[in-house]
DNA sequence: TAGATTGTTAATCGATTAACAATC
DNA sequence: TAGATTGTTAATCGATTAACAATC
């Protein structure tokens, strides 16, 4: 097995996977390392740099073939696969996520919706229905799961949590504002645009 | 003026003030560097070294007081002030984002929300009522808006960027899988929880 | 006092960038 | 050929970490 990635390289590599997967849908054949730079904000000279660490994929004079750019790094980084996730929470936000076309164009399926509230168990949420959380543990074994996403209030983050855990999850994606309790062995991974958002306009104010 | 913060303390920056603000929300008065590593990932010896830049803010054998500490870094990052946002959507997307208390806890209030679809104009969403994309330009000004959200579909991401940033917008939080252009004025943030997806899962299969 | 945790040093490693020869 | 863009070097800068004295 070669090398693991840095945590850096595979981030930025992961950057570049979504650009080319635009780039392709767009129709472009080809792209230069400058073209991905102002998509990513990241360096061009960078980017060639992490590309040349693991061969000679473009070309000079031209730039890279953006269907075998693709393809390299989609090696690289292992992700060829498909992979089921499940969802807690079927709210606002969790219908949002089932109905987004952006998780199918990279071979994630949303396979499972969880709810605590016996209201919404059975209701159908985009192409699926909504099942109870405490069939959790079943369902994920049946559809080999081990990525969950919180998409609960902050109120029963944790509980969501602790059932998806119970159920053999390793890679929690946390869309609520708690901070969550997790073992050892589990990653957590969370979101929050308002953060995000103040991080952005500390630059535009400087 | 003091120095501009570099990207990456700024990030980090950006972390700490989020677990502080739910430390505080769950009541606790102190936390310690450990504490703070434990939720962000981020070592504690390099969040000790960025807060020590600015102050001794801890206390040796005890920790740093929560609130203070929330308050000083609120400071360095200056963003101690109301913002406000203009949100592209009225779909699912967009009514989960406005109606998400993860924003006001930051000071941040979505101000506007703006859809193309006639059909959506005049309905309600959260407390607010759609406006058309057509009035984007007078509803910015007034309400002093740099801020833009993209929850739109790929197809019409880029007519609504180029609306808003027609209005002023000088940040766009881009929740779409569209690659936008922008002028260089204008700061693209793209969020795509696919890929964070691929480059988590990355490093639990190596 | 004893235990805990900060603040700081020193050493290492990876990221970033400019520059440019190679070559398409 | 002329123009463009990669691949690579070399130099710099910031991030990361272990270790530990200071001190609460």
């Amino acid at each position: 097995m070669a090398e693991r990635l840095t945590v850096g390289v595979a981030a930025r590599l992961s950057r570049y996977l979504q650009v080319l997967t635009q780039a392709r849908k767009m129709g472009k054949d080809r792209i230069s390392s400058q073209e991905i730079a102002e998509y990513t904000n990241i360096n061009a000279t960078q980017i060639r740099r992490d590309l040349s660490a693991f061969g000679r994929f473009g070309k000079r004079g031209v730039g890279y073939r953006t269907e075998a750019l693709l393809e390299e790094i989609r090696k690289i980084l292992r992700t060829q696969g498909q992979h089921n996730i499940a969802l807690a929470g079927a709210g606002r936000l969790g219908s949002a996520i089932a109905s987004s076309p952006i998780f199918a164009e990279h071979g994630i399926t949303v396979a499972a919706i969880f709810e605590s509230d016996p209201e919404k168990v059975g209701q159908r949420v985009g192409n699926m229905s909504v099942n109870s959380i405490d069939d959790v543990a079943e369902i994920c074994r049946e559809r080999n799961i081990i990525v969950g996403v919180i998409a609960v209030p902050a109120e029963t983050a944790q509980d969501a949590t602790d059932a998806l855990i119970g159920a053999g999850v390793k890679i929690i994606f946390n869309y609520s504002q708690a901070l969550l309790d997790v073992p050892a062995d589990v990653n957590v991974h969370t979101s929050n645009p308002a953060v995000d958002l103040l991080y952005a306009l500390y630059f535009h104010l400087t």
